[in-house]
RNA sequence: GGGCCUAUAGCUCAGUUGGCUAGAGCGCGUCCCUGAUAAGGACGAGGCGGUUGGUUCGACUCCAACUAGGCCCA
């Protein structure tokens, strides 16, 4: 409020001037821009300037439609994003189509929920409409949260696993691998309900407390010369402990761990001797209340491999086996196995090829097979069992135990493992697994420890059971014969239902007659019937997915199989990544990728998964509602993904602002630009200043380093590169020095035309080098800068500045960066020599700059300019170095004077300074006026009559505005 | 229990084949500027390298065990 006159020069001063807001409001901004994108159909507008010859495809592993995105959902598809946007930019024909998964149990399982007991009353179509309604709702709901976040793709021509087209191209995958023999019909042990009669998915089954027998059966041992140590012994018999007495009918074998020690063991009481696991004999004779008892003989279990024992029920044997799932948890180690009736049981049956029993009917009751209580419910017949085996004198001991026992979700029954017939993908035959296992060795696995996993998984994996007794999927196209009620898949069965499928989807399995897929003069192959039924298992979802590269890779023409990339979460490797490789292997004999990338999973700050439970959960739609997608983008960015990434608020913060860094960089660069046209005013390299050559390398290098992370898909490289870039290299140096030049100058002046040369290469580099990350805030100063310097087509910028001659994609009007090329580093730029000299140059800034603060603190000096340096070096190098460049050092320094002197020794108090024992800096007031426009300190300031208060400088940029307007 | 993986400052990351007083940026603290201003600059304080053993003249770097955590199985 002064009315004291002030010479206020503000006006005269080149300030920085922009419309490109510093503050972002991404949440409003982005959608905007977005829908820019759709109007432009930008995707297609990348494609039209790209050659299909020259081509880069991402094939998208498919989300289940069933629910709101999560952030795993975000880290994944933002991933691919980074690679799909950097491919195209690099000139690739770069494809990515997502896709969903749209088939199998949560949705069907939804559905059913939803109907609650009129679901009983649905036919299967009625049914099937709803899943396909739930699961289109879902697809179309990811589709816009996708989409929000920036993710780039042909989402509208998205795959969906529930399309005809989709169908018919699993049906075909399907269809070979019936020809090459891989399909067979065999039997499985699987969750099965006897009071709803159906099996159980996994997601049906419920864990809940039960009160079960628990007891221990003798096996008596039959051939005990086959083995050295126990043929001594006097009727030896092997102890198993179980709690399920009814699986006992179905016992086929007695498994034992190879590497355990196991003894026989004599009662002093009645002489008889148990075979049972050294470390758990003695829990097990107290358990039984059988006393002590002397080791007769001690031995690994590894030595009762092939002996043979009395089943306990029926007059058969029981061979003894060797399984690693054996444990010393409970029980004597030694372990009855039914491979009807458990999985490590079949697991024993696979290996050992041991006959399949399953004396237990859909409603779970006893067939013939267990002639003695045929008809009886099993769960009514453990006390019987118990019983006949106490009388027998096989029972050891016998309690009852309380433990966690699966449950039916529906009648909270519980429930029995029970071996029921199903189809399998074999892993054997045509030596699937070993050519897999080649394969494996031919593809890029990204970290190369993927590579270990997905190769000991498969090479451990058994038989995939592809048939579900379920609705709501992709139907075998199985028949049944009337006559001898054998299950038959036959290739003309499969084309005539995949005929109808093109035209009606899978549902014609269910509206159209067995007769309509029926070959003409179709006889049964095993009976030569000729009625049939159709079958009603649909495959499993992971076939679905499974068979994308048929599917959708193979169908589409610029797709093409094997693709270029997959990249999923390391689950996966026992997921997508293997069943696509098992189908493409089965049916194609080769991978369908040639490179597969694992991202890890997202852990909260202390590194802990996220569950609802513990409430750590952080949605990614609150993150863009909070911070804008493009800083989710930015976090993605800037975390290490091979590994598990972590994510919190105060992550978050923290790129928060990074991203409000790497703006307001740009925001700079803009509002130095507005009057900068590049085909008039940029200056020719050779002409540029030393620190403006400086500039230019360290941009070049950056160029290079980013490029290079981009190429390697280290991201955080990326983000730590330009953010350290940004920081450093521009804002604490380059940027700051040249606000002087740009500020002060005469408009055209060559040294404020030469600092916007570079500043208009560094943003227009910058701008493309990171739109990949930030897609929507680089359209956004992308278009900011576009408008500022009126670019136009055949631009002469190019090709008289450019030394190789090559054009750095200046010149065209684009209308989106996402179009643009990547930016050349152009080979003048890179000048090592200079940078090394200049490496020397920082060092002594930096000496200065903390002599400056010493100054500072003594309020000396406030603002850097209110200085006047004196340097003293004894070092003959130092003194020349600086002397080269005296004119400019004080600019360098940002003081008003700097001034250097050659001594021989320094005099008392001026000793040198820590980092350079051979240099002495000293900082002080400068003595003299200050340039009321430039606010340097200068001897002369003040002595231009014509415009008072200003330096020698000033006034003749003054004169020079004065003369032009 | 098995397969694969991780562990460096409050946060995100660097550390080339074992040889440094373990680095950077952010954040934090203090100061400066008020012509990038809900901006910008400077200085400073922060680390027992998850723990314990071993190999070595020497280990953040190699080996083993353990602990904590992750994914997938059982």
């Amino acid at each position: 409020m002064s009315d004291e006159p002030k010479n206020d020069y503000k006006d005269t001063l080149n300030l920085p001037n922009t419309d490109f807001p510093m503050k972002a409001n991404l949440n409003q901004r982005e959608p905007d821009i977005h829908q820019k994108w759709v109007e432009m159909q930008l995707d297609k507008v990348i494609l039209a300037q790209r050659s299909p010859e020259r081509r880069y495809v991402l094939h998208d592993g498919p989300p289940y439609a069933n629910g709101d995105i999560h952030m795993g959902h975000a880290l994944n598809k933002i991933l691919k994003d980074f690679i799909v946007r950097y491919k195209a930019m690099k000139g690739f024909y770069a494809r990515y189509v997502p896709g969903w998964d749209c088939h199998g149990l949560p949705i069907e399982q939804k559905v059913r929920e939803k109907l609650g007991s009129a679901a009983r009353e649905k036919t299967p179509l009625e049914i099937r409409q709803l899943c396909k309604e739930y699961a289109l709702k879902w697809v179309n709901t990811q589709i816009e949260q996708f989409q929000r976040l920036g993710i780039g793709g042909d989402f509208d021509n998205p795959y969906r696993t529930l399309n005809c087209e989709y169908e018919v191209g699993e049906l075909k995958a399907f269809r070979a691998l019936v020809e090459n023999g891989l399909i067979y019909r065999g039997r499985k042990p699987v969750f099965w309900c006897a009071s709803c009669g159906t099996a159980l998915a996994d997601a049906e089954v419920e864990y809940e407390n039960h009160t079960s027998h628990s007891i221990f059966v003798r096996f008596p041992i039959l051939n005990k010369e086959k083995c050295d140590a126990l043929k001594d012994v006097n009727a030896p018999s092997i102890v198993i402990w179980t709690t399920t007495p009814w699986t006992l009918p179905a016992n086929v074998a007695v498994a034992v761990h190879p590497d355990f020690d196991y003894v026989a063991a004599r009662l002093k009481s009645t002489g008889e001797v148990f075979v049972v696991a050294h470390y758990l004999m003695g829990d097990f004779l107290a358990k039984c209340n059988l006393g002590v008892a002397d080791i007769l003989a001690q031995f690994k279990g590894g030595e009762l491999n092939g002996l043979e024992c009395r089943h306990p029920l029926l007059d058969k044997k029981s061979v003894v086996v060797l399984g690693n799932h054996v444990t010393l948890e409970a029980g004597t180690g030694c372990v009855h196995t039914a491979p009807g009736h458990g999985y490590d049981d079949y697991l024993m049956l696979l290996k050992y090829n041991l006959p399949m029993v399953m004396p237990v009917d859909d409603m779970g009751r006893f067939t013939e097979e267990f002639p003695l209580m045929k008809g009886m419910s099993v769960w009514d017949a453990n006390k019987p069992i118990v019983d006949k085996l106490a009388q027998d004198g096989i029972l050891v001991g016998s309690g009852k135990v309380e433990h966690s026992y699966p449950h039916c979700w529906r009648c909270h029954k519980p429930i029995i493992f029970r071996a029921t017939e199903q189809w399998f993908m074999s892993v054997e035959k045509n030596d699937l697994r070993q050519n897999t296992l080649r394969t494996i060795d031919n593809v890029r696995w990204i970290p190369s420890w993927g590579r270990d996993r997905i190769y000991n998984m498969v090479a451990m994996r058994p038989d995939w059971c592809l048939s579900r007794q379920r609705k709501w999927g992709v139907p075998i196209p199985a028949l049944q014969c009337e006559d001898c009620k054998n299950d038959i898949l036959d290739i003309g069965v499969i084309d005539l239902f995949t005929r109808q499928v093109a035209e009606k989807g899978s549902d014609a399995w269910f509206s159209e007659s067995a007769q309509s897929v029926i070959p003409e003069g179709f006889k049964c192959p095993y009976c030569g019937g000729t009625s049939f039924k159709k079958k009603t298992d649909t495959l499993d979802v992971w076939f679905d997915s499974g068979a994308s590269h048929i599917a959708v890779c193979e169908q589409r023409e610029d797709l093409g199989s094997p693709v270029d990339l997959y990249l999923e979460g390391s689950d996966q490797h026992r997921g997508w990544f293997q069943s696509s490789l098992l189908v493409a292997m089965g049916a194609r004999n080769r991978a369908p990728y040639k490179a597969v990338l694992t991202h890890g999973f997202i852990l909260d700050s202390k590194g802990e998964a996220m569950s609802k439970s513990k409430g750590n959960v952080i949605p990614p739609q609150k993150i863009i509602e909070k911070m804008g997608a493009d800083v989710l983008r930015l976090w993605v960015a800037s975390e290490d993904y091979r590994e598990d990434v972590k994510i919190s608020h105060e992550i978050l913060d923290r790129i928060s602002d990074a991203y409000r860094r790497i703006r307001n960089t740009f925001r700079f660069l803009l509002g130095n630009l507005g009057d900068f046209r590049p085909e008039q005013d940029a200056v020719y390299y050779e002409k540029l200043p030393e620190i403006d050559r400086w500039a230019l390398h360290k941009l070049y290098s950056l160029m290079k380093r980013v490029t290079k992370a981009y190429e390697d898909f280290e991201f955080h490289k990326v983000y730590h590169f330009v953010h350290s870039f940004c920081v450093v290299e521009m804002s604490a140096l380059y940027l700051d020095i040249i606000k002087d030049r740009l500020y002060v100058e005469g408009r055209d002046s060559l040294t404020r035309r030469a600092a916007q040369t570079v500043i208009h290469f560094v943003a227009d580099c910058l701008v493309r080098l990171i739109a990949p990350v930030l897609p929507f805030t680089m359209e956004e100063v992308f278009q900011s800068l576009e408008t500022t310097m009126e670019r136009q087509a055949n631009n002469p910028f190019k090709s008289n500045q450019g030394a190789d001659g090559k054009p750095a994609g200046f010149g065209k009007i684009a209308k989106s960066v996402h179009a643009e090329l990547l930016p050349e580093p152009r080979e003048v730029w890179n000048q090592p020599a200079l940078e090394e000299t200049w490496e020397k140059l920082l060092r002594i800034r930096e000496a200065v700059v903390k002599v400056l603060e010493d100054a500072r603190r003594r309020k000396e000096i406030g603002h850097s300019l209110d200085a006047k340096v004196t340097f003293a070096t004894t070092s003959d190098e130092i003194y020349s170095l600086l002397e080269d460049r005296k004119l400019f050092l004080a600019d360098l320094c940002i003081v008003s004077s700097f001034e250097i002197k050659k001594v021989k020794t320094f005099a008392p108090g001026d000793e040198p300074v820590e980092e350079f024992p051979e240099v002495s800096i000293k900082a002080e007031k400068a003595p003299w006026e200050k340039c009321a426009r430039c606010w340097k300190l200068h001897p002369e300031t003040g002595k231009n009559a014509r415009h008072p208060g200003t330096c020698p400088r000033c006034a003749g940029v003054l004169s020079q505005q004065k003369t032009e307007s």
